[in-house]
DNA sequence: ATGGTGGTTCTACCA
């Protein structure tokens, strides 16, 4: 079971890459994030097209989070529990053919003088106690998206510029490694131990040429399904193209037999 | 790096 994760900065502008990756790679799963459309504008009958269903938690402008897949998806919660006032769309969860997998757009955080720090460590809280209660139902869970966290000083190019930026600041990591201490395995870790593994490049200041990158998308694994896993690769291709996301799909191979 | 690009939306906000 192929399962990805690609945050695509506005699926209706990433249409054609999509549907060409879907074509190309043929997950049993793709985990979309920063859709920026509502749920009505978001572009179904294509998707369907491809031969694809999808479960869609979309908002005007900004966030919006999906699963998509060509088997059935069932059971779907949209929002992560714990603040009944937060109306930001970055949490989606189902199931697929038994193992119950989450798209997960995590806050930016900066600047981090801001409220928008703090909004992203609480954040983490809510998804840390969230995944705890998914462990306890012993089954396979792939907790997949974009983060906004680089996890070590080799997910990054310049470690020091990042210091004090909410996508590295202690803090942040700390909240990382208190989801992966519940017993969550970052997939690509377990498949590539080297460094300048990026999975995204700023647009600006020829950041993918110089391959100026971080490693903020990942894929975490429960241990049913981190027992299963075959293989973790990033996708460079896409982040290539004319037009591209500032993002590129990481995906993994579960053997579910 | 003090935002240089790129998205949504309409003028500023977000990353």
């Amino acid at each position: 079971m192929k399962i990805a994760s690609w945050n695509v900065n506005s699926v209706n502008m990433r249409l054609p890459h999509v549907l060409g990756w879907l074509a190309a790679h043929k997950p049993d799963a793709l985990l979309l994030q920063e859709l920026k459309c509502t749920d009505d504008k978001f572009p179904l009958a294509e998707i369907e097209a491809a031969g694809y269903k999808a479960a869609v938690h979309g908002q005007k402008s900004w966030n919006g989070v999906a699963i998509l897949s060509p088997h059935d998806i069932t059971d779907v919660r949209r929002g992560l529990p714990g603040d009944d006032t937060d109306e930001q769309a970055r949490y989606i969860e189902a199931t697929i053919n038994g193992l119950r997998v989450a798209s997960i757009y995590l806050p930016n955080g900066n600047p981090v003088d801001s409220e928008k720090y703090p909004y992203k460590l609480r954040w983490f809280d809510r998804l840390i106690t969230h995944a705890k209660g998914l462990l306890a139902q012993d089954i396979p869970v792939v907790l997949g998206g974009d983060y906004n966290i680089i996890p070590d000083a080799r997910d990054c190019h310049d470690p020091a510029a990042w210091a004090e930026d909410a996508l590295f600041r202690l803090d942040s990591r700390r909240k990382f490694r208190s989801l992966v201490h519940l017993g969550y395995t970052d997939a690509f870790r377990v498949m590539n131990d080297e460094d300048a593994q990026y999975t995204f490049w700023d647009y600006q200041a020829g950041a993918w040429p110089r391959n100026n990158g971080i490693r903020i998308d990942h894929l975490l694994l429960s241990p049913r399904a981190a027992d299963r896993l075959k293989d973790c690769r990033i996708d460079r291709e896409p982040r290539a193209a004319e037009k591209a996301s500032d993002h590129t799909p990481i995906y993994a191979e579960l053997e579910m037999k």
